[in-house]
DNA sequence: CTGTTAGCGCGTTCAA
DNA sequence: TTGAACGCGCTAACAG
C-alpha cells in the first residue's frame, strides 16, 4: 500500500490533483460540494502532503535551522525557549544542530543548512575571539541571524549583550559595597565574553584607583570544578581578598563549595558575584548576586528577526542589538562599610 | 543568480547529470580526470544538493524527529543528548517538536512527522496515565520509539525505567537505616511515573509492617515550589516524620529549601531522598540521595533501536526495554539505628 | 566509464 | 469552477 498521494486522492474523488491541490491549500474557489468529498477522501485514505515534495516547488521547507555549542547545556534553554515561541506562533519548525564547541563544526552545520533543509538559520554562536563568518561561502543568500556574539562587519545581524558593561556593574557593585580586594575569575582565554568582562571589572577597579588589580584575576575556564579550584587558590593566597566576581554562574556555583568546604560563611566571610542568571541561581544556597543576560528575550528577538528576513516583512532589520546586563541582587554580597 | 542546480555543475562541467550525481554520492565507476574535474566545479559554483529533491526520489530525508514534553526541562537534556550522539554517529540530523505537555500537542506533532519530513520519530512521551497512541493514524508505517513510558500492546517499542521498583529501593533504604515515619510526596496524579514510584514505596512500607503509611502520603505537582509547600505541611504535621521521599529531584530541593527555613539540619533533623538523579543534584547543597535513571543511555538506545528499524538492520527490535533505577547515596540520609 | 530517459509528489500556469 | 501540462532538482534504471 505506502504512502498515499494527491493523485491517489484525485483518483478517488473522481477530480483533478489541481484540484485537490486547491483545497489543501484552500486557495482559489472551489466549489463547496467537491471540497467537502476532496476533505472527506483525504481523511479516508490518511493523506498527509509529501513536504519534499512541497518544498522542491514552493522553495519554502518552514523550518527554520538553529545551531547551539552543547544542547545539554543549561546555559541555552532559555535562548532555544524564546526562539522556539516565536517559531511555534509563526509556524514554523525547528531543526536542531549542535557544534559541540567547535568552530570546523559549526560551519558543518552552517553547510547542512545550506542544503535547501530550512529557510533560514538561528546560530547561538560559542563566543570565540575573531570573526570567522566573513568569507563563508554557505552563507550566500540564506537568512542567518547570529546570538551571543558582536560582528562589525554590519551584514549579518547579531543580538548580544553588553558584557563590558556588565563586567563593570558588577564590580562597581562591590565596590560600593566597601571592597576593594576583588577578585575576578575568568573563563577561556579564547571566548570574547569573559575578555569583555574582565575589561569591565578593569575599568570599574582603575576608575577606584585599585591599582592591585592585575594581580587579582585568577584564569578559569568556565566550569564548575574550576571555579572550585581557583576559589581554593584565592583562599590560600592570603591577600586579603574579601570578594570575588566570576565571569559565570558555573563557576561561582564550584566557589561556594569551596568557601563553605573552608568553613567560611557567605556573605559574611567573603562576598561573591557571578554572571548570566542561570535559572538554577535560584536553587542554589545561597542564591547569589548576578548579572542577568536576557536569554529569552534574545531567543525571542532573534528569531523574530530571521523571520521577519525570511518573510521580506521587514528589510531593514537592525545591524546589531545590545542589551543591558542587570544586576540581580540576592544574598551573596555583605557591605563592609 | 540564486543556488545552482545538478544542472548548472553538469554544464559547466561538460558532463550530464548522472555524471554529477555518481560523484556527490560517489558511487559507480567515474574516471579520476572528470571526478576531480566535477568536485573543481562544484566548488566554484558553490553548489550544494538540494535535500528536498533528494529526498523525493530517494524517500529518505536523513533526519529523526524528536518530540519531547519541554526542552527547557532539566530533565530531558541527557534523553536528547544521547540521543543526539548516536544521530550524529549515524549521520542523522535531528528536528525538534515541543507537545508543550499536551496530548494533543503531542499528536500534532506526529502529524507533521508523518509528512515525510523525517524517517522515523524519537517520542520522549509525557508520561500520562493510559495508553493514547493505539489507533494513531499518523503513526502508520512511520519507525517510532517511545521513551520514558510502557505500553502493552507490543507493537510500538518502548524505553522506560522500573519506577515502582525505584520507589521500592529508595524507601528500603530508608527503612534499613531505621526510618519508619516515612512521608512520601507524589508528582502529578495523572503521571504514571509517579504512580508506580508511590506503589513501590507503599509495598515496601507494608512488607516493614509500617501501617499507617496511608496518612503519610502528600501530594505535589513535579515542581521545585510544590515541594516547598508540601515539606512545610510535613514539618507542621507534628507526625514525627524523620524522613521525606519525594517522587523527583526537584521538589526534593524546594524541599531542603522549606527545611532549612525552619532551622533544621539534613540529614541530622530531617533525612530525604529524590528521585530522578538530574545533573544538578550535585550542585545543591546538601548534594542528596537519589535514585537514577540513566536518561543518556535510555536516549542513545532509543536512537540505537530507531535507526535499526529504519534502516532495517534488525527487524527484531525488543517490544520493551527496561532499566533498573539505581540508588544514587549522597548526604541526605542519616541512619537511627 | 558515461549519457538518456523517466519519474518522485506537488504547485502553478494557462485554457477551457 | 475545473483540468492538462509542465517543471522544481534530483536519483535510478537502462543503454551504449
Amino acid at each position: 500500500m505506502g504512502k498515499s498521494t494527491i493523485f491517489d486522492v484525485a483518483k478517488k474523488a473522481g477530480v483533478s490533483k489541481s484540484t485537490v491541490s486547491r483545497v489543501i491549500n484552500n486557495q482559489g474557489n472551489v466549489k463547496e460540494k467537491t471540497r467537502k468529498k476532496i476533505l472527506k477522501v483525504m481523511r479516508s485514505l490518511n493523506y498527509h502532503p509529501n513536504s519534499s515534495a512541497r518544498s522542491l516547488v514552493t522553495k519554502r521547507t518552514n523550518t527554520i535551522g538553529l545551531i547551539v555549542p552543547d544542547i545539554t547545556d543549561f546555559f541555552y534553554l532559555q535562548f532555544i525557549k524564546g526562539a522556539e515561541v516565536v517559531g511555534i506562533k509563526n509556524n514554523y519548525n525547528m531543526m536542531l544542530l549542535s557544534s559541540r564547541w567547535d568552530v570546523e563544526e559549526e560551519r558543518y552545520c552552517l553547510k547542512m543548512f545550506g542544503e535547501g533543509r530550512v529557510d533560514g538559520v538561528l546560530l547561538i554562536s560559542g563566543n570565540w575571539v575573531g570573526e570567522p563568518y566573513l568569507n563563508c561561502p554557505e552563507l550566500e543568500k540564506m537568512p542567518l541571524v547570529i546570538i551571543d556574539r558582536t560582528l562589525n562587519n554590519h551584514v549579518i545581524p547579531t543580538i548580544n549583550v553588553d558584557n563590558k558593561n556588565g563586567g563593570y556593574l558588577g564590580t562597581r557593585h562591590l565596590l560600593e559595597n566597601g571592597h576593594r580586594m576583588i577578585a575576578f575569575v575568568t573563563g577561556l582565554a579564547n571566548q570574547k565574553a569573559s575578555l569583555d568582562r574582565m575589561e569591565g571589572y578593569r575599568q570599574a577597579m582603575d576608575e577606584a584607583g585599585v591599582r592591585e588589580s592585575e594581580n587579582l584575576i585568577y584564569p578559569g575556564d568556565f566550569t564548575e570544578k574550576s571555579g572550585y579550584q581557583v576559589t581554593r587558590q584565592v583562599l590560600e593566597a592570603g591577600k586579603g581578598i574579601t570578594a570575588i566576581f566570576y565571569a559565570n554562574d558555573l563557576m561561582a556555583i564550584g566557589g561556594i563549595k569551596a568557601i563553605k568546604d573552608k568553613g567560611l560563611i557567605i556573605p559574611d566571610d567573603l562576598s561573591l558575584i557571578g554572571c548570566d542568571d542561570l535559572e538554577l541561581v535560584s536553587l542554589i544556597d545561597p542564591p547569589f548576586t548576578t548579572l542577568r543576560q536576557p536569554r529569552y528575550k534574545m531567543g525571542y528577538t532573534g528569531m523574530e528577526l530571521l523571520i521577519n528576513s525570511i518573510e521580506h516583512k521587514d528589510n531593514i532589520n537592525p545591524a546589531q542589538i545590545i542589551y543591558h546586563m542587570a544586576l540581580i541582587q540576592r544574598n551573596s554580597v555583605q557591605s563592609r562599610s
